[in-house]
DNA sequence: GTCCGGCTGGACCGTAGAGTCCACCCGATA
DNA sequence: TATCGGGTGGACTCTACGGTCCAGCCGGAC
């Protein structure tokens, strides 16, 4: 959309300046975070700030895009492995444990800069918007890969269990970061499966119609 | 702490200035929020700003204060009602309305400011994690007499629960905040609570063993 | 009445931080 | 080798905003 660079070492510049943006963004927020921080911690110059981003409304949607890809990356490939309870299980894992290795602290990117953008800014907020409809995809798709596996019920609603996943996510990584408290996403988490093993179709393995 | 008022006048004023400055802050963010923009909401001046609230720091520890007090004020009453299952969907209709009214805008403005502020400031965090602590207990309250009531199995896991339901509102309405959809608060609630039901006692009255 | 202290108005200051400008570098293409 | 244009450095401007200061108001106590 916005963001000239059409030389090699073009786009490594401006690599490195969103991600860099978005790692002090990400500790600072957005109003903490000013252009002479971002030109300070790259070692650029405001010209190329301004030459790469328009303005600093432009950087702030260049991180937010990087921070889906960064996010979304992830997630997808944690989830594309879900086959069974124990892979999901693995996920939440997962999640307490890169929250725990950074005390706590951070959130989810995106969720962060949800709650500070959404209503301040319209394109912004679609941007976030999208990303987490991206996310709720993402968790559908591995519901229903235990579905298709037999491990769910067919006729549960797939739709509310999986935004239900995300918000418990989402609400569990703001509990934990405002009280340093990482157990408070295990709780969320280990909510969200259990409601979702209430679906659990029983294990006597009545037909085995996969290859 | 911080804010002197020993007049009556005085005491008015500051509240004044903390339930404009708090409106302000909830639609535009801390950052978005200027001193002079508090100032003119209110008809004050800066000096009465700066004899109130020391600096802009303590007028967001105010705000916080003030917040804490009024979700945690018009949740406990909500939550006091509930005896029974009817109940309980009541108070959750009553968050989705709530966030209806306000066309999925704003959030909660505790889970707002908590997002913001607990990686930048230490006291604003703790303040906001007592805030936190103090709903779950509210909430958690709500399902004990639940419980009390024969309705939920005495064993199941009353803090799971009561964490995983503060995170579904908090998720849940970050995602109806971002996506301008309150149906997402819904389906969080709605997952949230059927999970609770999931440990829902048999119907048949076994015994009644409250006077 | 007069004195005191909480309260108020608003001019003023210093600076951080967004945004502008222009001269220059340097690799690619002809 | 001349030219072009993307890329870079950094000084500069402007203003919004946090914070200071002080003179004056006003109601209650004595």
């Amino acid at each position: 959309m916005s963001g000239s660079a059409s030389t090699e070492q073009g786009r490594a510049t401006r690599l490195r300046i969103v991600a860099a943006a978005a790692g002090l963004i990400g500790e600072r927020g957005v109003a903490g975070t000013s252009l002479d921080d971002v030109r300070a911690a790259t070692r650029s110059s405001k010209s190329q700030l301004y030459h790469y981003f328009g303005d600093k409304h432009g950087l702030v949607q260049a991180v937010i895009d990087h921070q889906s890809a960064v996010v979304l990356g992830a997630q997808a490939e944690a989830l594309r492995a879900v086959q069974d309870w124990d892979d999901l299980e693995r996920w939440a894992d997962g999640m307490v444990a890169a929250t725990e290795q950074r005390n706590s602290r951070g959130g989810c990117p995106i969720g962060t800069l949800a709650a500070a953008l959404a209503d301040s800014d319209e394109r912004l907020r679609a941007a976030l918007s999208d990303a987490f409809t991206n996310w709720r995809q993402e968790i559908g798709g591995a519901l229903a890969r235990l579905r298709d596996n037999g491990l769910v019920a067919p006729d549960a609603d797939l739709e509310t269990l999986t935004t239900m996943m995300l918000a418990a996510i989402q609400g569990g990584l703001l509990l934990a970061k405002t009280s340093r408290d990482s157990t408070l996403l295990r709780a969320a988490l280990d909510g969200a499966i259990a409601q979702l093993q209430a679906h659990r179709v029983r294990d006597k393995p009545r037909a085995r119609r996969r290859r």
